[in-house]
DNA sequence: GAATATGTTTGACTTGGATCAAGATTCCTC
DNA sequence: GAGGAATCTTGATCCAAGTCAAACATATTC
């Protein structure tokens, strides 16, 4: 594996070849075993990572050990912005991840010669917002059933973005993880996904998931229907 | 009232006084009566703004009238990112607001040739992202009471950012505009603000509270005790 | 300053998801 | 592939917050 994956997911689209050389020439390329840290909340950010391969989970620990999972990063996305002295988060393989990192300092020196790069970063963090307050929505307003439906399609929807859509669904995370997303305890996801199953919306195997009519069923639809920003 | 009170707010601090000229050049003030809509979910994003004066709540709806606020907006704050071309949640006047309005087209031109200006909205950027993150810790993880409990503390942690820091907090809002940023029902908040009275460590009264010995009793501290972005 | 509307508090009861506790799978490791 | 550890499912019970309902306060209007 000698390209970096992650810079090549903008060129074309973001970036244009030359601009991707140059970021290729600043990047060096990371290895992650599955379940390794990152890096953890408090820790000065001298690093800034984008996912090239794999899954990476992003969340916030409480003193007394509870959880809350962010988001799940895919290959393309930055592990939080590159601006912040510090972390606000922590960041961990869900499996086997590669990584793709740059200095924050050559980084941003970068950013401001290069009002591509510049827009790049924009637009990514104006989708965290959006997707963030999505997330506020489901949180604050869903039902277990909701939550869980919600994630599946949108997990799905992403996934579709990255690859050729498919109904066959890979979870690489643990159920404890989809809890820590939605705010519920992994029992409780694991009886909602039972239950869906019954009601025919999903069939679940191994470390993942087979959806069949679930949109239908949706209550709160979040923005997966919405263009890409 | 003659005096852009929103881009006062950062003379000196993010922006030279000439760059503030130039902005207030571009700006056009705007005021909305109490309870008034400010622009809805969905609606195209012709007009960016920032608050002068009084505070504005951003929430989501669902189709079945459940609503999600995101945040409460007070002076300085700008209503969402300038760079989406439709609204992604609306926005409403808790009392009587004074706005700071800019076209879209103008702003975004005048951001490409002024570095503040860009620093400043990729700062709110972060700093709003940040916000929500926390936010969904809380919303995740917390009880009623820790919920209301942070709720307080950080209300009046950004109160006391705008003035004088004290104490004795107006709260605005309505019961329901709690409830429905906490993911709550109103009754659980106003069970919960008693429940925190009788424990003394806050004193109701009307439309705001007094609060005492309350950061003790916090179990997730949020970001209130971090230095300000 | 009645009359009315809008908010807030409080009480009684219900319930969805949490908690506690076994089992059943799947995944490693040797 | 046997043994053990981690993960997932399922069942029984509990409780924090939701629901329904009524009284109480505070604004607003005529």
């Amino acid at each position: 594996m000698s390209r970096t994956l992650f810079l090549d997911l903008f060129c074309g689209e973001a970036l244009d070849a030359p601009e991707v050389l140059e970021l290729r020439r600043l990047a060096t390329q990371v290895y992650i075993r599955s379940r390794k840290t990152i890096f953890s909340e408090g820790e000065p950010a001298d690093g800034v990572f984008g996912v090239s391969q794999g899954v990476v989970r992003l969340y916030k620990l409480l003193p007394d050990g509870r959880r809350q999972i962010l988001s799940f990063a895919l290959p393309g996305d930055f592990l939080g912005l590159p601006l912040a002295e510090r972390r606000s988060f922590s960041a961990d393989a869900v499996g086997e991840v590669v990584l793709c990192r740059f200095s924050r300092g050559e980084l941003t020196r970068h950013i401001r010669s290069s009002p591509n790069v510049m827009r790049l970063l924009i637009e990514f963090a104006t989708r965290e917002l959006a997707t963030a307050q999505d997330q506020l929505l489901l949180l604050g307003n869903g039902s277990a059933e909701e939550k869980v439906a919600i994630f599946l399609v949108n997990w799905r929807d992403r996934l579709a973005r990255l690859s050729v859509f498919s109904e066959t669904v890979p979870l690489p995370m643990r159920r404890q993880d989809i809890a820590d997303f939605l705010g519920l305890k992994l029992e409780t996801v694991s009886r909602t996904l039972a239950k869906l199953e019954q009601q025919n919306v999903i069939r679940l195997f191994p470390n993942g998931v087979f959806l069949t009519g679930l949109e239908r069923t949706l209550l709160v639809t979040g923005r997966s229907h919405q263009p890409q920003v």
